[in-house]
DNA sequence: TGACATTATGTCAAATCTGATATATATTTT
DNA sequence: AAAATATATATCAGATTTGACATAATGTCA
């Protein structure tokens, strides 16, 4: 957002910021945020490409449906290392993951 | 091992075998230890290059010296997710952890 | 539209992780 | 070698994460 419609908006009474600084997130806790968003998108991506659903995915992932929405989501329940681990059950290589990560 | 030492070892009644077989690790699960230890050993490296003890980094990370000597060790009670986050505490990049994970 | 399939959300007990304290062991310095 | 400093290990209460179940919401298609 530039600058100028920034001072329009707080003119009007708005809070201006980004979702970062309203949650006040450190840049380390941005850049795990950032990952898991990727992760997120990967899954979904990849679960599409292999054409399963949630629940067989969950299945293949050996957990459940709810739980892998969740992942898929990166819902706040959900651990960065639970949505590694669900990345390699649909059979990413350390190669796609390292490449999504530095999205 | 080559395969006659293994033949002459499991004569005399030896079980040979890789760490991951003994633990019955998929390769998923190899690839987080892997990464884990890569984290470990780039922890270890990262700190002695700021001239830092575990009390100091500790106290930088925000947590005790205790968690922190687990964290450089890659203990079982340590996640993937704090040993990131104690990289990052420690001034690393996400292209930095990228590259350690890569190892 | 109504069945059926798929995905999303709420809840919770059990499992795991975390920070902290205490203490042991190891290393360095004097 | 003793003291001081640094690192390692054990334990545990509290916090977080996980899997599962129930159910709601959404999408698909005959």
């Amino acid at each position: 957002m530039d600058q100028a419609k920034k001072e329009r908006l707080q003119k009007k009474g708005w809070v201006v910021g980004d979702v970062d600084e309203f949650l006040e997130l450190s840049p380390a806790e941005m850049a795990i945020v950032e990952m898991k968003v990727a992760l997120a998108k990967a899954l979904i991506a990849k679960r599409k490409k292999l054409g399963e659903t949630q629940v067989s995915a969950a299945a293949i992932a050996k957990t459940s449906q709810s739980r892998y929405a969740k992942v898929e989501h990166a819902d706040a329940s959900v651990s960065l290392e639970l949505m590694i681990k669900m990345f390699f059950a649909l059979g990413a290589t350390k190669k796609e993951l390292l490449k999504t990560l530095s999205a």
